[in-house]
DNA sequence: GCAATTTGGTTGTATATACAAGTTGATGGT
DNA sequence: ACCATCAACTTGTATATACAACCAAATTGC
């Protein structure tokens, strides 16, 4: 068997799902009626809704049926919290000011990590984050023009990068480091950091299904700032 | 059915596991040989062998067998590294100085944390990791006693707590915020700064089965050190 | 001795069937 | 109008069966 059944059907429910042909909380057919249009057996289409529940793609009530999960638990491992969000969630003001957008030539460092060559085209973009006007975190970000190809032509004192890019390129993955580090003048001015304090530095790469999407600096001074809630460590230290 | 026969085959597994009578990378029975001894079909004993695979209880290959998977990938989602293995893993020479091993009354915010009341008794142990005799974390840890009472017996040359908790009280949750502070004084002298730098804290509140079991803080100078891998973000910041 | 083949055991996929357990809505009767 | 019952549908559990894919060791042929 080239493809196994019950992964076909997932395929097509995902497809389906992805392109918005069944929205939030919408019922997915039942059991019997995925057996029928694939022409499987219930307990093959069974196994494709038991995995997609699984992953969280899905939610299931015995006696009601099989509804597609919110798309912001679509993989909880994946969460990723949006700034704007958090300082809202605190009740406060949330701004931004964009600082630069543009196209430049790609770094080596940069290029490696997302999968480009050195001098290729790639999308940067500089932006503050402000908390009742007061800076939070500056955010330098590096996007692959070949997965989001509009990203210069974004308004982001509308919507963070991070919220745009989470509807182009839904996340797969994505890889941290965080740092203590010591603020360069550039950063200080920014941050509008009247003398230098410690600052915490989390890098951040986001992939999604084509490969990496970007690579972001998200720097905020360790006196208004603290990661926090769960977190887990998978992979290796450098 | 009071409950499912596929779990009681789980509850069965599970338990040999932790009894330790099968060990890491051992053969467990077949489905065919669970099948019988359950007088169960063998696709209700696959599933139970399927579902522990899930967890990362087991792994499996076709045509070969089930095997128990190391434990330190019982749930993948609550590794936790290990500074000791991290050192290790970098082909560095990994070694802890013991500073402090007492039993101390119960300061207010730590005994919120670990759900004691003000004044009860607390285990505390205070140790510096080097790596290649330079400091690379100080760890302060606070351990309930109700969970693990032998705690002020151990010999943390031998092992790191983590690795002794890890022991005696598996992980089910962890819980971590990470801070860039400025070391105060006692730190820097423990860490060998000759000045002060940003420091990396990391905060770690872990649980297992019965309760909060241990709240420790660990700090590393930024220069030394950084979290990296994948983290996931789960629960709101501050 | 060595290589190819066979054999037996294991996991992986798929089907057809049966019944249990839960929800919802319709159909009643009072 | 209200409540009880029932019918239809859903997911959950379990079984028996069949064949495919894979691996390791034994067997066979040379």
């Amino acid at each position: 068997m080239a493809v196994a059944k019950f992964a076909e059907i997932k395929e097509f429910m995902l497809s389906q799902i992805e392109i918005g042909a069944w929205p939030e909380h919408s019922r997915v057919p039942s059991e019997n009626e995925l057996a029928e249009q694939f022409s499987v057996s219930r307990m093959t289409a069974r196994r494709a809704l038991q995995e997609l529940t699984e992953q969280g793609i899905l939610y299931r009530t015995q006696g009601v049926g099989s509804f597609v999960a919110a798309l912001k638990s679509q993989s909880s491992l994946l969460e990723i919290r949006n700034i704007a969000d958090e300082v809202q969630a605190r009740g406060h003001a949330y701004s931004a000011r964009l600082l630069q957008l543009t196209e430049l030539p790609c770094p080596t460092i940069i290029a490696s990590a997302l999968g480009l060559r050195r001098n290729d085209p790639v999308f940067f973009s500089l932006i503050v984050h402000l908390e009742n006007n007061l800076p939070l975190q500056l955010e330098a970000r590096y996007v692959n023009p070949l997965q989001v190809p509009n990203y210069t032509a974004q308004d982001f004192s509308y919507q963070t990068p991070h919220q745009y890019l989470s509807l182009i390129a839904p996340l797969t993955e994505a890889e941290h480091t965080v740092e203590a580090i010591w603020p360069d003048d550039f950063t200080c001015k920014h941050l509008v950091l009247k003398k230098a304090e410690p600052c915490l530095r989390l890098t951040r790469r986001t992939f999604s299904r084509g490969g990496a999407v970007s690579l972001a600096y998200l720097t905020s001074p360790g006196s208004r700032y603290r990661l926090g809630g769960h977190l887990n460590f998978s992979l290796p230290n450098i």
